[in-house]
DNA sequence: CGAAGAGTAGTTTTT
DNA sequence: CTACTCTTCG
């Protein structure tokens, strides 16, 4: 431990920013400050808040500490993502917001809807648009009349309208989006003095890991957590904002210093992860950025191998090159599959290194991408278990009815919400009403009754489960506590019976091909498992299981398997991890720096300006990529690319150029043409043999 | 109402 | 090329 390490966590006289470079320790600091508060200073672990921006940092935070932590000390500790403690404050909560206990937690998916819903177009731009605009609003804390006094054209109008009946929407169904998980806490916090006061008593100490992706909300959450005491450590790295295109402002860096002067700042500038050649590029690229606090990272690791920037031919040439120098390099350097990660801009371009990585036998794992509880038949089985916790929630409401087919079609749909915006009921009360009503002919309101009746039955299951929200005094600790354990059957047997009764199975087989079919099956029978787990596990009931879904962006189940296989991710999904040999790929200009369609409302200046931020972030994105390597990092850039179905010419990125980079002279394209990947290829197949 | 077929648009990053 | 949407037919 360094003497800046030391200072870091040993300060405890007020409030403590770290700003940690790449490879500082920074975990190391906050996991030591943890333990170092439970075991030598007799905090109370309760009274120990840390946050992280993501399952993954929170997991991993709590495994480090646990390995110089006695666990007894450890008992009530909360380490979790921002969210997942937005969640649970609401839980708490919910009354003074008139939520009611079971609400339920849309993803990016159900507000999609809704907000299509309400513009009525397929322009999927223009939605996503539109999504975004009011994340960002609510991530500043600006309401909606706020928004809309500040729209100035037709275009921010129609997305003020839409962040109305947006919000209304919310609100009838009972739900929260993920920007409420924190937004409304903050807000509560800020107008209800009995809460802020009880919250502010019970948190002495509060860390926050990647302080520099804090979003205005999340700075006010904090701000009123920790109240005039201000017994906090902030962890962060301003050349590491890569998240301000989802609110988060690295104002707040600056912020923090003004509304705390006593504020002690401590850098953290030796870097224990890579060699000095990485750091060298990463310094020199990061210095054609405008930082808020100048930061020399050094290392005593050597100097380390050449970089290397090669050229290929297309998108696909750079994957099967990679794939071969992948198997090539495991052998000369007598490495680990899991020693190799490939980093690249966007998603859709793992598809072509997982074909090529295939065709060579070479074990791989994708990380991001599409997200487990994204597949469309877990959907289908949590809209069962939302509408169960909630039959306010029409979203759900409308995907278990006609999930799988039962004579409900589009047709009754919308005569039934009709019916239900008459009355101002949601679509589960208006079905409820419907016999009987002539809105509907008898064939269609019996089948929409029976599958009312169907839902009510199993409600009653989980009701006459111990309801732990009710309970009054329910605290940080007591939320967790045991479900009755009296009750004849587990949640997840009533899940399962659940699944037979609408014949899911069947239907999965009936609607799709056999392999397919079984694969989704299978996919169910682990969510199934999934739940047991974590029912056995934590103890939570229904309502806040499924309420936690939501928030789980992958499958995890990563830590018990460890398995040996090349990494492919994007840059941002391998902030915060390392590798001793890391490919980059798809360095090019349009790509790395990214450059989307620019906004035609804005002046020729502002948008001149908004360009110039977005290519910071882009370069701190290359900058959180090349940090990521231990001891070799390979760049590469292609002179074309397949986008759309048409072939475009690029150029290697301004990247390349500020690090002072020249190609490999070993490894230029003068060698990729004497041979041609497909012989390369062949040629590697016969010496693995 | 729902399934099968034809046509069409599409690519940033994530809690 | 693929994944999704819209259309048409039973």
């Amino acid at each position: 431990m360094n003497y800046q390490q030391q200072s870091a966590i040993a300060y405890l006289s007020g409030p403590c920013l770290v700003l940690a470079g790449a490879g500082s320790g920074k975990t190391r600091v906050i996991t030591h400050k943890i333990s170092w508060l439970l075991t030598e200073c007799g905090y109370d672990a309760r009274r120990v808040v840390a946050l992280t921006f993501t399952n993954k940092a929170a997991r991993e935070m709590s495994q480090r500490l646990s390995e110089l932590t006695d666990r007894r000390l450890m008992k009530g500790l909360t380490v979790s993502t921002f969210h997942s403690f937005g969640l649970r404050f609401l839980r708490e909560e919910a009354r003074y917001l008139d939520l009611k206990p079971g609400f339920s937690v849309l993803d990016a998916n159900d507000s999609l809807a809704i907000i299509q819903e309400h513009l009525e177009t397929t322009d999927k731009a223009r939605l996503r648009a539109v999504q975004q605009a009011i994340s960002l609003w609510k991530n500043a804390l600006i309401d909606v009349d706020q928004a809309e006094a500040q729209a100035f054209n037709p275009s921010d109008l129609e997305s003020a309208r839409t962040y109305r009946h947006y919000c209304a929407t919310l609100e009838a169904y009972q739900a929260v989006d993920f920007d409420d998980l924190i937004r409304l806490p903050a807000l509560l916090l800020q107008s209800n003095e009995g809460v802020r006061k009880r919250w502010q008593s019970r948190i002495h100490y509060l860390l926050i890991d990647e302080y520099q992706d804090t979003n205005a909300c999340q700075y006010e959450f904090m701000r009123l957590l920790v109240g005039k005491r201000a017994m906090f450590t902030a962890v962060g790295d301003d050349d590491q904002a890569i998240y301000t295109w989802r609110g988060a402002t690295v104002e707040n860096l600056k912020r923090l210093a003004e509304d705390y002067p006593e504020l002690k700042l401590i850098k953290l500038e030796q870097n224990y992860r890579s060699v000095q050649r990485i750091l060298s590029a990463a310094n020199q690229l990061i210095a054609n950025n405008i930082s808020t606090y100048g930061k020399k990272l050094w290392s005593d690791l050597g100097v380390g191998e050449a970089i290397h920037v090669t050229p290929m031919e297309s998108d696909r040439a750079e994957a099967e090159s990679i794939a071969i120098r992948l198997s090539a390099a495991r052998f000369e350097r007598q490495a680990q599959w899991r020693d190799f990660a490939v980093l690249y801009r966007g998603n859709h371009q793992a598809r072509v290194l997982e074909q090529a990585l295939r065709e060579l036998r070479i074990p791989y794992s994708v990380s991001g991408g599409q997200s487990f509880f994204d597949r469309p038949e877990i959907r289908d089985i949590l809209a069962y278990l939302r509408l169960l916790a909630n039959e306010q929630d029409d979203a759900a409401f409308i995907r278990a009815a006609t999930t799988p087919r039962r004579g409900i079609g589009q047709r009754s749909l919308e005569v039934l919400g009709r019916y239900a915006t008459q009355h101002g009921w949601s679509l589960f009360e208006a079905a409820l009403n419907i016999v009987g009503s002539d809105v509907l002919p008898t064939r269609q309101s019996d089948v929409l009754s029976h599958f009312v009746a169907f839902i009510q039955r199993y409600q009653a299951k989980f009701l006459s489960r111990a309801p732990v929200y009710k309970s009054q005094q329910l605290t940080l600790e007591s939320a967790l506590t045991k479900v009755d354990a009296s009750v004849d059957e587990s949640p997840t047997q009533a899940i399962t019976s659940l699944i037979r009764e609408i014949r899911y199975e069947a239907w999965l087989f009936d609607s799709f091909d056999e392999k397919p079919a079984e694969k989704r099956w299978q996919n169910v029978c682990e969510l199934i498992d999934w739940l047991q787990y974590k029912v056995d596990q934590e103890d939570l009931s229904l309502e806040m299981l499924v309420q936690h879904i939501a928030l789980m962006s992958m499958l995890e189940r990563a830590d018990d398997d460890d398995p040996n296989t090349v990494r492919l991710s994007t840059i941002h999904a391998a902030k915060g991890l390392e590798y001793p040999h890391v490919y980059l790929i798809g360095v090019e200009e349009g790509l790395l720096p990214h450059t989307g369609r620019f906004e035609e409302t804005l002046t020729e200046e502002e948008a001149a300006l908004a360009q110039a931020h977005r290519i910071q972030e882009e370069r701190r994105l290359m900058y959180v990529g090349i940090t990521r390597a231990q001891r070799s990092l390979h760049i590469s850039w292609c002179r074309a690319r397949r986008r759309a179905r048409e072939l475009i010419a690029c150029e290697p990125s301004r990247f390349i150029a500020e690090m002072g980079l020249v190609p490999d002279p070993d490894e230029s394209d003068v060698q990729e043409q004497s041979i041609s990947p497909k012989q390369r290829l062949s040629q590697l197949r016969a010496l693995l043999q």
